[in-house]
DNA sequence: CCATCAACCTACCGTGTCGTAAGTTACGGT
DNA sequence: ACCGTAACTTACGACACGGTAGGTTGATGG
Protein backbone atom coordinates (compact mmCIF):
# COMPACT_ATOMS: atom_id res chain seq x y z
CA UNK A 1 0.00 0.00 0.00
CA UNK A 2 1.00 3.42 -1.23
CA UNK A 3 1.28 6.40 1.16
CA UNK A 4 0.30 9.63 -0.55
CA UNK A 5 3.11 11.18 -2.05
CA UNK A 6 3.26 14.74 -1.92
CA UNK A 7 4.88 16.78 -4.75
CA UNK A 8 8.19 17.77 -4.27
CA UNK A 9 9.29 21.11 -2.22
CA UNK A 10 12.16 24.01 -2.98
CA UNK A 11 14.46 23.81 -0.07
CA UNK A 12 13.33 26.59 2.06
CA UNK A 13 10.09 25.51 2.41
CA UNK A 14 10.61 21.66 3.12
CA UNK A 15 13.21 23.42 5.46
CA UNK A 16 10.19 25.42 7.40
CA UNK A 17 7.67 22.41 7.18
CA UNK A 18 10.30 20.56 8.87
CA UNK A 19 10.80 22.48 11.41
CA UNK A 20 6.92 22.76 11.87
CA UNK A 21 7.24 18.96 12.65
CA UNK A 22 10.09 19.15 14.30
CA UNK A 23 8.43 21.70 17.04
CA UNK A 24 5.07 19.79 17.44
CA UNK A 25 6.91 16.14 17.65
CA UNK A 26 9.38 17.69 20.28
CA UNK A 27 6.97 19.11 21.63
CA UNK A 28 4.58 15.80 22.38
CA UNK A 29 7.44 13.19 23.19
CA UNK A 30 10.23 15.53 23.74
CA UNK A 31 13.95 14.65 22.69
CA UNK A 32 14.74 11.33 23.25
CA UNK A 33 11.30 9.96 22.79
CA UNK A 34 11.18 11.40 19.29
CA UNK A 35 12.95 9.46 16.15
CA UNK A 36 14.35 10.76 13.10
CA UNK A 37 12.26 8.07 11.44
CA UNK A 38 8.61 9.45 13.17
CA UNK A 39 10.24 12.81 12.10
CA UNK A 40 10.51 11.89 8.17
CA UNK A 41 7.56 9.68 8.63
CA UNK A 42 5.25 12.44 10.00
CA UNK A 43 6.90 14.74 7.07
CA UNK A 44 6.08 12.10 4.44
CA UNK A 45 10.01 12.25 4.00
CA UNK A 46 12.74 9.80 4.10
CA UNK A 47 15.49 10.54 6.63
CA UNK A 48 18.44 11.50 4.49
CA UNK A 49 16.68 14.87 4.10
CA UNK A 50 16.77 15.74 7.30
CA UNK A 51 20.14 14.56 7.65
CA UNK A 52 20.35 16.95 4.16
CA UNK A 53 19.10 20.17 6.17
CA UNK A 54 20.06 19.61 10.13
CA UNK A 55 22.79 17.40 10.25
CA UNK A 56 21.21 15.83 12.36
CA UNK A 57 18.45 15.34 15.24
CA UNK A 58 20.51 17.50 17.69
CA UNK A 59 21.17 20.14 14.63
CA UNK A 60 17.07 19.93 13.99
CA UNK A 61 16.82 20.69 18.11
CA UNK A 62 18.96 23.36 18.62
CA UNK A 63 16.94 25.14 15.22
CA UNK A 64 13.45 24.61 16.92
CA UNK A 65 14.83 25.92 20.14
CA UNK A 66 16.89 28.85 19.01
CA UNK A 67 14.12 29.92 17.03
CA UNK A 68 11.56 29.74 19.98
CA UNK A 69 14.04 30.99 22.81
CA UNK A 70 14.60 34.44 20.27
CA UNK A 71 10.82 34.44 19.86
CA UNK A 72 9.63 34.35 23.83
CA UNK A 73 13.08 36.96 24.50
CA UNK A 74 11.87 39.45 21.94
CA UNK A 75 7.76 39.35 23.54
CA UNK A 76 9.54 39.85 26.47
CA UNK A 77 12.07 42.33 25.95
CA UNK A 78 9.63 44.85 24.29
CA UNK A 79 7.10 44.03 27.29
CA UNK A 80 9.38 45.20 29.94
CA UNK A 81 10.65 48.45 28.04
CA UNK A 82 9.15 51.07 29.41
CA UNK A 83 6.52 52.00 32.57
CA UNK A 84 6.85 51.95 36.04
CA UNK A 85 8.15 48.85 37.80
CA UNK A 86 4.88 47.42 38.49
CA UNK A 87 3.25 48.12 35.11
CA UNK A 88 6.76 46.29 34.03
CA UNK A 89 6.16 43.17 36.30
CA UNK A 90 2.34 42.75 35.16
CA UNK A 91 3.62 43.42 31.44
CA UNK A 92 5.91 40.66 31.85
CA UNK A 93 3.73 38.52 32.85
CA UNK A 94 0.96 39.14 30.42
CA UNK A 95 3.86 38.67 27.43
CA UNK A 96 4.77 35.55 29.03
CA UNK A 97 1.07 34.24 29.32
CA UNK A 98 0.47 35.72 25.97
CA UNK A 99 2.95 33.70 24.77
CA UNK A 100 2.06 29.96 26.60
CA UNK A 101 -1.29 30.77 25.10
CA UNK A 102 -0.72 31.28 21.37
CA UNK A 103 2.59 28.55 21.45
CA UNK A 104 1.21 25.73 23.30
CA UNK A 105 4.15 23.65 21.37
CA UNK A 106 6.94 26.14 21.27
CA UNK A 107 6.42 26.68 25.34
CA UNK A 108 6.49 22.76 25.98
CA UNK A 109 10.11 22.04 24.14
CA UNK A 110 11.25 25.15 26.28
CA UNK A 111 9.84 23.26 29.07
CA UNK A 112 11.61 20.19 28.84
CA UNK A 113 14.69 19.42 29.71
CA UNK A 114 17.53 19.64 26.75
CA UNK A 115 20.18 17.01 26.41
CA UNK A 116 22.51 19.02 24.87
CA UNK A 117 25.70 18.41 27.25
CA UNK A 118 26.01 21.06 29.81
CA UNK A 119 22.78 22.94 29.33
CA UNK A 120 20.25 21.22 31.51
CA UNK A 121 17.16 22.89 30.22
CA UNK A 122 16.81 25.72 28.02
CA UNK A 123 14.35 27.23 29.51
CA UNK A 124 15.76 26.97 32.91
CA UNK A 125 18.54 28.93 32.27
CA UNK A 126 17.10 31.49 30.15
CA UNK A 127 14.62 32.08 33.24
CA UNK A 128 17.91 32.05 35.62
CA UNK A 129 19.54 35.07 32.86
CA UNK A 130 15.89 36.71 33.42
CA UNK A 131 16.01 36.33 37.32
CA UNK A 132 19.45 37.53 37.38
CA UNK A 133 18.60 40.93 35.59
CA UNK A 134 15.63 41.36 38.09
CA UNK A 135 17.93 40.75 40.66
CA UNK A 136 20.31 43.17 39.89
CA UNK A 137 17.38 45.86 39.48
CA UNK A 138 15.97 44.97 43.11
CA UNK A 139 19.88 44.99 44.42
CA UNK A 140 20.38 48.57 43.50
CA UNK A 141 16.31 49.61 44.42
CA UNK A 142 16.66 48.30 47.70
CA UNK A 143 20.03 49.76 48.25
CA UNK A 144 18.46 53.23 47.62
CA UNK A 145 15.49 52.27 49.74
CA UNK A 146 17.39 50.75 53.08
CA UNK A 147 16.97 47.08 52.42
CA UNK A 148 19.62 44.24 52.48
CA UNK A 149 20.56 43.85 48.68
CA UNK A 150 21.88 40.30 49.54
CA UNK A 151 17.88 39.43 49.71
CA UNK A 152 17.05 40.70 46.19
CA UNK A 153 17.30 37.80 44.43
CA UNK A 154 15.22 35.82 46.04
CA UNK A 155 12.92 38.23 45.47
CA UNK A 156 13.23 38.30 41.67
CA UNK A 157 13.11 34.35 41.28
CA UNK A 158 10.59 34.12 42.85
CA UNK A 159 8.73 36.28 41.17
CA UNK A 160 10.11 34.65 38.07
CA UNK A 161 8.65 31.60 39.53
CA UNK A 162 5.42 32.53 40.37
CA UNK A 163 4.77 33.85 36.34
CA UNK A 164 5.78 30.67 35.32
CA UNK A 165 4.31 27.92 37.32
CA UNK A 166 1.37 30.06 36.77
CA UNK A 167 1.75 29.79 33.24
CA UNK A 168 2.57 26.09 33.04
CA UNK A 169 -1.01 25.46 34.84
CA UNK A 170 -2.94 27.78 32.94
CA UNK A 171 -1.64 25.41 29.63
CA UNK A 172 -3.50 23.00 31.19
CA UNK A 173 -7.12 24.76 32.20
CA UNK A 174 -6.66 27.75 29.78
CA UNK A 175 -8.97 29.63 31.86
CA UNK A 176 -9.33 32.36 32.75
CA UNK A 177 -7.91 35.57 30.48
CA UNK A 178 -4.56 36.17 30.35
CA UNK A 179 -5.36 39.47 31.15
CA UNK A 180 -6.94 38.53 34.34
CA UNK A 181 -4.15 36.41 35.02
CA UNK A 182 -1.80 38.97 35.04
CA UNK A 183 -4.13 41.60 36.70
CA UNK A 184 -3.70 38.55 40.22
CA UNK A 185 -0.11 38.03 39.07
CA UNK A 186 0.63 41.62 39.53
CA UNK A 187 -1.65 42.41 42.59
CA UNK A 188 0.00 39.07 44.74
CA UNK A 189 3.20 40.10 43.74
CA UNK A 190 2.70 43.91 44.73
CA UNK A 191 -0.17 43.99 47.45
CA UNK A 192 0.38 40.43 49.20
CA UNK A 193 -1.83 38.13 50.20
CA UNK A 194 -2.55 40.55 53.32
CA UNK A 195 -3.88 43.38 51.29
CA UNK A 196 -5.41 41.73 48.76
CA UNK A 197 -7.88 44.09 46.19
CA UNK A 198 -10.76 42.39 45.67
CA UNK A 199 -11.21 43.33 42.00
CA UNK A 200 -7.52 43.97 40.20
CA UNK A 201 -7.05 45.91 37.55
CA UNK A 202 -3.86 46.06 35.29
CA UNK A 203 -2.22 49.76 35.30
CA UNK A 204 -1.24 49.23 31.85
CA UNK A 205 0.93 52.15 30.53
CA UNK A 206 -0.37 54.21 27.13
CA UNK A 207 0.07 52.17 24.52
CA UNK B 1 43.19 -4.89 35.03
CA UNK B 2 41.43 -6.32 37.58
CA UNK B 3 39.15 -4.14 39.65
CA UNK B 4 39.20 -3.83 43.02
CA UNK B 5 36.44 -6.61 43.98
CA UNK B 6 34.54 -6.02 46.91
CA UNK B 7 32.96 -8.07 49.27
CA UNK B 8 29.68 -9.78 48.63
CA UNK B 9 26.77 -8.46 50.96
CA UNK B 10 23.54 -9.76 51.86
CA UNK B 11 20.54 -8.85 49.99
CA UNK B 12 18.95 -6.30 51.74
CA UNK B 13 22.62 -4.20 52.24
CA UNK B 14 22.95 -4.62 48.48
CA UNK B 15 19.69 -3.65 47.79
CA UNK B 16 20.33 -0.20 49.54
CA UNK B 17 23.74 0.07 48.03
CA UNK B 18 22.26 -0.05 44.67
CA UNK B 19 18.87 2.61 45.46
CA UNK B 20 21.99 4.79 46.43
CA UNK B 21 23.84 4.65 43.54
CA UNK B 22 20.93 5.07 41.66
CA UNK B 23 19.51 7.84 42.57
CA UNK B 24 22.67 9.53 42.81
CA UNK B 25 23.45 8.45 39.15
CA UNK B 26 19.92 9.77 37.68
CA UNK B 27 20.32 12.70 39.58
CA UNK B 28 23.56 13.48 37.77
CA UNK B 29 22.28 12.29 34.15
CA UNK B 30 18.51 11.87 34.02
CA UNK B 31 16.61 8.52 33.61
CA UNK B 32 17.23 8.46 29.64
CA UNK B 33 21.31 9.09 29.77
CA UNK B 34 22.05 6.45 32.16
CA UNK B 35 22.46 3.12 31.11
CA UNK B 36 22.30 0.23 33.46
CA UNK B 37 26.14 -0.40 32.61
CA UNK B 38 27.32 2.23 34.14
CA UNK B 39 25.14 2.14 37.22
CA UNK B 40 26.33 -1.80 37.38
CA UNK B 41 29.84 -0.30 37.30
CA UNK B 42 29.52 2.94 39.78
CA UNK B 43 28.12 -0.15 42.17
CA UNK B 44 30.83 -2.59 41.41
CA UNK B 45 28.18 -5.00 40.55
CA UNK B 46 27.32 -6.67 37.17
CA UNK B 47 24.37 -6.26 34.98
CA UNK B 48 21.72 -9.43 36.11
CA UNK B 49 21.98 -8.31 39.55
CA UNK B 50 20.59 -5.01 39.27
CA UNK B 51 17.39 -7.41 37.21
CA UNK B 52 17.39 -9.87 39.94
CA UNK B 53 16.53 -6.55 42.68
CA UNK B 54 14.34 -3.88 40.50
CA UNK B 55 13.27 -6.69 37.62
CA UNK B 56 14.37 -3.69 35.73
CA UNK B 57 15.97 -0.30 34.56
CA UNK B 58 11.88 1.26 35.56
CA UNK B 59 11.94 -0.80 38.54
CA UNK B 60 15.01 0.40 40.06
CA UNK B 61 14.00 4.35 38.69
CA UNK B 62 10.24 3.45 40.47
CA UNK B 63 11.48 2.63 44.06
CA UNK B 64 13.86 5.78 43.92
CA UNK B 65 11.40 7.98 43.30
CA UNK B 66 9.15 6.45 45.40
CA UNK B 67 10.95 6.89 48.42
CA UNK B 68 11.78 10.37 47.74
CA UNK B 69 8.02 11.72 47.01
CA UNK B 70 7.39 9.99 50.03
CA UNK B 71 10.13 11.67 52.45
CA UNK B 72 9.39 14.50 50.52
CA UNK B 73 5.80 14.89 51.35
CA UNK B 74 6.05 13.87 54.76
CA UNK B 75 8.21 16.48 55.58
CA UNK B 76 5.83 19.43 53.75
CA UNK B 77 2.86 17.71 55.24
CA UNK B 78 4.15 17.66 59.00
CA UNK B 79 5.25 21.01 58.57
CA UNK B 80 1.37 22.90 57.68
CA UNK B 81 -0.19 20.34 60.50
CA UNK B 82 -0.74 23.59 62.25
CA UNK B 83 -0.67 27.65 62.67
CA UNK B 84 -1.51 30.66 61.28
CA UNK B 85 -2.56 30.52 57.34
CA UNK B 86 1.02 32.89 57.01
CA UNK B 87 3.00 30.44 59.45
CA UNK B 88 2.11 27.54 57.45
CA UNK B 89 3.59 29.28 54.64
CA UNK B 90 6.49 30.19 56.03
CA UNK B 91 6.86 26.66 57.67
CA UNK B 92 6.14 24.69 54.00
CA UNK B 93 8.67 26.56 52.26
CA UNK B 94 11.17 26.21 54.99
CA UNK B 95 10.31 22.61 54.89
CA UNK B 96 10.61 22.41 51.66
CA UNK B 97 14.24 24.37 51.43
CA UNK B 98 15.42 22.34 54.16
CA UNK B 99 15.03 18.95 51.82
CA UNK B 100 16.49 21.03 49.04
CA UNK B 101 19.60 21.21 51.30
CA UNK B 102 19.68 18.31 52.49
CA UNK B 103 18.50 16.00 49.90
CA UNK B 104 20.08 17.72 46.18
CA UNK B 105 20.22 14.38 44.55
CA UNK B 106 16.68 13.61 45.31
CA UNK B 107 15.85 17.16 44.27
CA UNK B 108 17.25 16.57 40.99
CA UNK B 109 15.58 13.45 40.50
CA UNK B 110 12.32 14.54 41.60
CA UNK B 111 12.82 17.52 39.37
CA UNK B 112 13.94 15.93 35.78
CA UNK B 113 10.87 14.70 33.70
CA UNK B 114 9.97 11.71 33.85
CA UNK B 115 10.09 8.56 31.46
CA UNK B 116 7.17 6.31 32.57
CA UNK B 117 3.87 6.97 30.54
CA UNK B 118 1.41 9.50 30.88
CA UNK B 119 3.19 11.22 33.40
CA UNK B 120 5.24 13.71 32.95
CA UNK B 121 7.56 14.88 35.44
CA UNK B 122 7.30 13.62 38.99
CA UNK B 123 7.64 16.57 41.02
CA UNK B 124 5.97 18.39 38.35
CA UNK B 125 2.47 16.95 39.33
CA UNK B 126 3.46 16.38 42.98
CA UNK B 127 3.64 20.05 42.93
CA UNK B 128 0.20 20.46 41.13
CA UNK B 129 -1.05 18.36 43.56
CA UNK B 130 -0.35 20.96 46.36
CA UNK B 131 -1.05 23.84 44.63
CA UNK B 132 -4.34 22.21 44.10
CA UNK B 133 -5.22 21.83 47.58
CA UNK B 134 -3.63 24.91 48.83
CA UNK B 135 -6.32 26.60 45.73
CA UNK B 136 -9.08 25.18 47.75
CA UNK B 137 -8.44 26.50 51.39
CA UNK B 138 -7.78 29.83 49.43
CA UNK B 139 -11.09 29.33 47.67
CA UNK B 140 -13.13 28.81 50.71
CA UNK B 141 -11.45 31.78 52.48
CA UNK B 142 -11.94 34.27 49.13
CA UNK B 143 -15.72 33.59 49.35
CA UNK B 144 -15.96 34.19 52.69
CA UNK B 145 -13.91 37.46 52.54
CA UNK B 146 -16.00 37.96 49.69
CA UNK B 147 -13.29 37.43 47.05
CA UNK B 148 -13.72 36.25 43.51
CA UNK B 149 -13.35 32.54 44.34
CA UNK B 150 -12.57 31.79 40.62
CA UNK B 151 -8.90 33.51 41.43
CA UNK B 152 -7.76 30.94 43.75
CA UNK B 153 -6.22 28.70 41.98
CA UNK B 154 -4.04 31.62 40.37
CA UNK B 155 -2.40 32.75 44.02
CA UNK B 156 -2.27 29.24 44.56
CA UNK B 157 -0.02 28.46 41.86
CA UNK B 158 1.91 31.72 42.08
CA UNK B 159 2.97 30.91 45.75
CA UNK B 160 3.82 27.02 44.90
CA UNK B 161 5.60 28.46 42.02
CA UNK B 162 7.48 31.11 44.10
CA UNK B 163 8.96 28.98 46.41
CA UNK B 164 10.01 26.32 44.30
CA UNK B 165 11.58 28.66 41.83
CA UNK B 166 13.57 29.65 44.46
CA UNK B 167 14.22 26.23 46.08
CA UNK B 168 15.94 25.59 42.59
CA UNK B 169 18.08 28.63 42.12
CA UNK B 170 19.16 28.41 46.13
CA UNK B 171 20.62 24.63 45.13
CA UNK B 172 23.20 26.45 42.95
CA UNK B 173 24.23 29.57 45.21
CA UNK B 174 23.13 27.67 48.80
CA UNK B 175 23.13 31.04 50.54
CA UNK B 176 21.54 32.64 52.69
CA UNK B 177 20.82 30.06 54.69
CA UNK B 178 17.29 29.01 54.37
CA UNK B 179 15.58 30.19 57.40
CA UNK B 180 16.36 33.37 55.85
CA UNK B 181 14.91 32.23 52.27
CA UNK B 182 11.71 31.62 54.00
CA UNK B 183 11.74 34.71 55.61
CA UNK B 184 11.76 36.57 52.69
CA UNK B 185 9.25 34.14 50.79
CA UNK B 186 6.72 34.63 53.84
CA UNK B 187 7.34 38.20 53.37
CA UNK B 188 6.70 38.31 50.20
CA UNK B 189 3.54 36.46 49.87
CA UNK B 190 1.97 38.62 52.91
CA UNK B 191 2.91 42.06 52.73
CA UNK B 192 4.04 42.20 48.58
CA UNK B 193 7.45 44.66 47.30
CA UNK B 194 4.68 47.57 47.96
CA UNK B 195 4.65 46.66 51.59
CA UNK B 196 8.01 44.89 52.28
CA UNK B 197 9.43 45.00 55.47
CA UNK B 198 13.20 46.00 56.45
CA UNK B 199 14.31 42.71 58.33
CA UNK B 200 11.59 40.21 58.33
CA UNK B 201 11.21 37.71 60.73
CA UNK B 202 10.04 34.41 60.69
CA UNK B 203 6.52 34.52 62.48
CA UNK B 204 6.97 30.70 63.66
CA UNK B 205 4.12 28.95 65.87
CA UNK B 206 5.72 27.21 69.12
CA UNK B 207 6.99 24.54 68.16
C1' DC C 1 35.03 -31.63 55.36
C1' DC C 2 31.13 -31.26 52.46
C1' DA C 3 26.46 -30.02 50.83
C1' DT C 4 23.58 -26.36 49.75
C1' DC C 5 22.03 -22.08 48.53
C1' DA C 6 22.32 -17.26 47.99
C1' DA C 7 25.18 -14.01 45.76
C1' DC C 8 27.43 -13.10 41.77
C1' DC C 9 29.76 -13.12 36.94
C1' DT C 10 30.80 -13.80 31.82
C1' DA C 11 29.09 -13.84 27.53
C1' DC C 12 25.61 -13.31 24.63
C1' DC C 13 21.06 -11.91 21.92
C1' DG C 14 17.60 -8.80 19.87
C1' DT C 15 16.10 -4.49 19.01
C1' DG C 16 15.80 0.25 18.16
C1' DT C 17 17.92 4.12 16.30
C1' DC C 18 21.36 7.36 14.51
C1' DG C 19 23.54 8.10 10.51
C1' DT C 20 25.24 7.12 5.39
C1' DA C 21 26.29 5.31 0.55
C1' DA C 22 24.61 4.85 -3.67
C1' DG C 23 21.11 5.14 -6.83
C1' DT C 24 16.51 7.33 -8.76
C1' DT C 25 12.98 10.77 -10.11
C1' DA C 26 10.88 15.12 -11.11
C1' DC C 27 11.55 19.93 -12.49
C1' DG C 28 13.40 24.07 -15.07
C1' DG C 29 16.06 26.03 -18.51
C1' DT C 30 17.63 25.95 -23.36
C1' DA D 1 12.95 17.03 -26.69
C1' DC D 2 16.78 16.64 -23.68
C1' DC D 3 20.08 17.51 -20.16
C1' DG D 4 21.72 18.98 -15.61
C1' DT D 5 20.77 19.55 -11.09
C1' DA D 6 18.17 19.69 -6.93
C1' DA D 7 15.05 16.85 -4.41
C1' DC D 8 14.33 12.56 -2.90
C1' DT D 9 14.39 7.22 -1.92
C1' DT D 10 15.77 2.51 -0.66
C1' DA D 11 18.71 -0.23 1.74
C1' DC D 12 22.13 -0.90 4.83
C1' DG D 13 26.06 -0.35 8.50
C1' DA D 14 27.31 0.43 13.12
C1' DC D 15 26.59 0.61 17.65
C1' DA D 16 24.61 1.26 22.19
C1' DC D 17 21.59 -0.40 25.25
C1' DG D 18 18.05 -3.29 27.79
C1' DG D 19 17.62 -7.69 29.05
C1' DT D 20 18.80 -13.01 29.72
C1' DA D 21 20.84 -17.93 29.89
C1' DG D 22 23.78 -20.59 32.21
C1' DG D 23 27.67 -21.32 34.93
C1' DT D 24 30.79 -20.05 39.14
C1' DT D 25 32.14 -18.66 43.76
C1' DG D 26 31.96 -18.15 48.52
C1' DA D 27 29.70 -18.38 52.96
C1' DT D 28 27.21 -21.13 56.40
C1' DG D 29 25.31 -24.96 59.03
C1' DG D 30 25.73 -29.94 59.90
Amino acid sequence: MKVGRTRRLPATERRAQLIDVGRATFAKHGYEATSMEELADRAKVSKPILYEHFGGKEGLYAVVVDREMDYVVRRIVEAIATGSPRERVEQASLAFLTYVRDEPDGFAVLSQDSPVASSRGRLASLLNDLAERVGHVFATAFKEAGFDPKAAPIYAHGLVGMVTFVGKWWTDVRKPAVEDVAKHIGALAWMGLRHLPKKPTLKSRPG
